[in-house]
DNA sequence: AGCACGCCGACT
DNA sequence: GTCGGCGTGCTC
């Protein structure tokens, strides 16, 4: 038989190439693309995922695959041709895109073992410090990994000393490749081998008669003689006394047959929905449904379907709209996915998917357990789970028909893969992999990135518009209202599905508020309609937008102001501990009493923090309940749902919170929404902070006025004639989405050009520069050879957060029509590169 | 990433 | 003369 050749990607991030290996006769026919297989590479061994066979190698003399870690493919074959198109986009290496899709725990990369050699050391005075505790931990805990000696020796540059200590012969290294961490979970069982009514006559092999573990093993087998069938050995050991090794025993005397099932570990388990049905539509859910329900039709038969915009604001239906679109697809008998900007935080809508689909929904979470993680997408992969809801990651399960993915709140910024390449924006991606999957798309958001809009204006795809928020609490209202004793709300309209305005807003301006003598962070606007609010036993939501605005402490004297020696950022005050803390790398200190630089005692913190706008809020209205709801109090495990019903059951008045308000939080008491300062992060050095200011004001308004009650806004601003407040305040997308394309055309910005941001990062601030300088240079020279007339660069720079985690932070952004373009195929070395990146700071 | 090969500076 | 710096290239 010939041999079979297979070209497979290795799963070494830093690698981008494919190599070809031959199958040996054993994995004949088990080899199929997407396959996960151990292969040699060099001097070690790695985990590799088959891309395809190939008739011929590129070399002559190919290494064989060595093991097949999975009998079934762990990629789909679209999986496979989306990670190909991923890594294009991105500029990523293949195998990081490829890894996405391979569940944490399966997923292995070679490692390197370090051994302490038994020879003593001839001069142990001449080692550096990271040399000795090297020492020490191998003398402690023994052979240690890579990834252990990374760990115990956080941003360190550990590898030269180690390395060090390798060639002078104390340490010895082998590569090594450990295998996947997460299996099935397998559960002993146990049945009866012969015929119930036998068990009374099997006395004679039960061991020494009138024994204890004679006594066991009867009762094992009365027990299993009252059971027939298959049961758990637990259930056994619990109801006769006996253990593993008397089953053993009867299983050797062909007496019971132990065997081992799968347990699924599924989080979802314990959990029963209430099945719930489908409300009646709105008229204008009514027209959006029939585009959808048209697409989910023709893109089953197998017609291509452009993806759809669902323009909706806060309330309008966007969810029921889904859900009617997951179930249709599973009516043709195929799949979806729903991603969801952060699990912890959205709990509302993920009850309603698995209210409406019971038994079908896979759950995917920061949370879950790696075995849990594995389960899921193992079920995905086997057909047995129809939804998969979850964050970003989700839009990799395999599952083997996907018919439909739903992006939810699509201008969320947790759908950019920020942390590691590939840096990917999961909105690009899903119409990405939808077009793959030949699946409907379908994004959802009440702030379409402006972006996102003109491209699907100049594509012509359908924007399908939500405009009216739908009055779905009447009976939560009405319920409330009685138990507080209150008077029930005029309300208008009659039927379930009468709609609601938009909360107005009133914009104040806060230099007005300086120049009549009011020092206070409320002004007399605020504080009348909290009072009023307060009065009318309603609740109001604070808000208060902390990135960018700064809790910090400076010197009056001499204006120096406290930083973070690792980031360079200001500090954040902590009132109740008396502590400085940096919010970037967690770092902190005492507050001083004296100014470092001066040794003036005028030091004090300025700026806001929640605790800060608490402590006024309590000096002002004393008898208000207040809440705080950041990241601090909702650190416990179930912190988010336990405030926010605690606040749902109105045992609070006043909610204060940072961005975590905006998310899909449904607050039908809420009649009031403050914003402490508006135009904070208006100023942010960067070419989306007017968008992300109007995005952020405009989800935040929609939280207020969701019920018949009414509601009302009040946003306090230094500049109340910037037009991304002035738009937020009138919920007019249209006009903030042409005044702010007119910028961006006017300043070469997005999507009029393309960025490619390039960061380096260096521990030495002249190391960091140089690089970028140089960088740079061989940017112009790539620029001026290749002819590209329209492409520039911006920079280089340091960047705004210019130290990080104690890294000096430098940036070019090349931009033009297709910045990619330029930098495919080139090696950027340990250069970060974003794709059109969500932001540039 | 790891490792080999390769070409210049200060040490037994 | 060699040991060792890290630059460059390769891993099927």
């Amino acid at each position: 038989m010939n041999p079979t050749y297979v070209q497979v990607a290795v799963n070494i991030p830093q690698v981008s190439g494919v190599f070809d290996y031959h199958v040996p006769e054993d994995l004949g026919g088990e080899i199929v693309p997407g396959c996960l297989v151990v292969v040699p590479f060099g001097s070690r061994q790695v985990q590799g995922v088959v891309l395809r066979q190939v008739d011929q190698p590129q070399v002559a003399d190919t290494r064989p695959v060595n093991a097949l870690i999975d009998f079934e493919p762990v990629l789909t074959p679209i999986q496979l041709r989306f990670a190909q198109w991923l890594a294009e986009r991105t500029l990523s290496p293949l195998s990081t895109c490829i890894d996405l899709m391979v569940p944490p725990g399966l997923s292995q990369q070679a490692d390197m073992l370090y051994h302490l050699n038994d020879a003593q050391l001839s001069d142990p005075a001449r080692l550096n410090d990271v040399q000795k505790r090297t020492i020490a931990l191998l003398q402690e805990r023994g052979d240690l990994r890579g990834r252990q000696l990374e760990a115990a020796f956080p941003r360190r540059n550990w590898k030269p000393a180690v390395q060090a200590l390798v060639r002078m012969g104390v340490l010895m290294t082998r590569p090594v490749l450990l295998p996947p961490q997460v299996q099935p979970k397998m559960a002993r069982n146990v049945q009866l081998a012969i015929p119930a009514d036998q068990v009374g006559q099997q006395d004679a092999l039960l061991g020494r008669a009138g024994s204890q573990a004679f006594e066991r093993r009867q009762r094992a087998l009365r027990t299993l003689a009252d059971e027939p069938g298959v049961v758990d050995v637990t259930w056994v050991y619990a109801a006769s006394g006996s253990s593993l090794a008397d089953l053993k025993y009867l299983a050797e005397r062909g007496l019971v047959r132990l065997g081992e099932s799968e347990v699924i570990r599924d989080p979802l388990r314990n959990l029963t929905w209430a099945p719930a049905e489908a409300p009646p539509l709105t008229l204008a859910q009514q027209k959006v449904w029939e585009e959808i329900h048209r697409a989910v039709h023709t893109s089953a038969q197998g017609k291509a379907s452009p993806p759809f915009l669902l323009h909706g604001v806060t309330g309008s239906g966007k969810t029921e709209m889904y859900l009617l679109a997951v179930e249709e697809t599973l009516r043709q008998g195929r799949q979806a996915i729903v991603l969801v900007p952060e699990i912890s935080l959205t709990p509302q809508t993920v009850r309603r998917f698995q209210a409406r689909f019971p038994g079908k929904v896979g759950l995917i979470h920061s949370r879950l357990s790696q075995g849990e993680r594995y389960d899921t997408w193992r079920r995905a992969r086997a057909g047995l789970l129809q939804v998969i809801v979850g964050p970003r990651s989700a839009l990799f399960s395999p599952l083997p028909n996907v018919g439909l993915i739903v992006v939810d709140e699509c201008h969320d910024e947790s759908y950019y893969q920020a942390e590691s390449a590939p840096h990917y924006n999961a909105v690009a991606a899903a119409v990405a992999m939808a077009r793959e999957a030949g699946a409907v798309v379908m994004l959802g958001t009440a702030t379409p990135d402006v972006s996102l809009m003109y491209g699907f204006q100049l594509a012509k795809w359908k924007v399908l518009h939500l405009p009216d928020r739908i009055l779905a609490h009447r009976e939560a209202v009405r319920a409330q209202m009685n138990q507080f004793g209150l008077q029930e709300p005029v309300m208008d309209g009659s039927e379930a599905t009468a709609s609601l305005p938009l909360p107005p807003v009133k914009i104040v301006d806060m230099r007005l508020e300086l120049k009549m003598g009011n020092r206070s962070i409320f002004s007399r606007e605020l504080t009348s309609a909290l009072e009023e609010t307060l009065a009318a036993k309603q609740q109001a939501i604070l808000f208060l937008n902390r990135r960018g605005s700064a809790s910090y402490v400076f010197c009056r004297d001499c204006g120096a102001v406290l930083r973070c020696p690792r980031c360079d950022l200001p500090l954040t005050y902590h009132r109740g501990e008396d502590m400085l803390i940096c919010h970037t790398c967690g770092y902190r200190r005492k507050m001083p009493n004296k100014c470092p630089m001066c040794a003036s005692e005028h030091i004090r913190q300025y700026g806001m923090g929640t605790e800060k706008v608490e402590q006024l809020l309590k000096e002002r209205f004393p008898h208000a309940q207040v809440l705080r709801y950041d990241a601090e109090t909702t650190a416990g495990k179930n912190a988010h749902d336990l405030l926010l019903n605690l606040f749902a059951n109105h045992q609070a008045d006043i909610l204060i919170g940072t961005q975590m308000l905006t998310k899909g939080l449904d607050l039908p008491l809420v009649t009031l929404v403050g914003v402490i300062l508006a135009d904070v992060g208006l100023n942010f050095p960067d070419y989306r902070a007017a968008e992300r200011t109007f995005q952020l004001l405009t989800q935040v308004a929609g939280r207020a006025g969701r019920s018949p009650l009414g509601g009302r806004v009040v946003l306090q601003t230094f500049q109340p004639k910037h037009y991304a407040i002035l738009t937020a305040a009138r919920h007019d997308y249209q006009a903030f989405y042409a005044e702010e394309l007119a910028q961006r055309r006017r300043l070469r910005q997005p999507p009029f050009t393309r960025f490619v941001r390039l960061l380096y990062r260096d521990l030495k601030a002249a190391a960091a520069e140089e690089s970028a300088q140089e960088m740079a240079r061989q940017l112009r020279g790539w620029i001026a050879a290749g002819n590209y007339k329209q492409t520039d660069l911006i920079g280089p720079v340091p960047c705004y957060f210019n130290r990080l985690n104690g890294y000096y932070r430098w940036q070019i952004i090349v931009r033009g029509p297709d910045p990619a373009g330029l930098l495919r195929g080139r090696s950027l070395g340990d250069w970060v590169v974003e794709v059109d990146p969500p932001n540039t700071l």
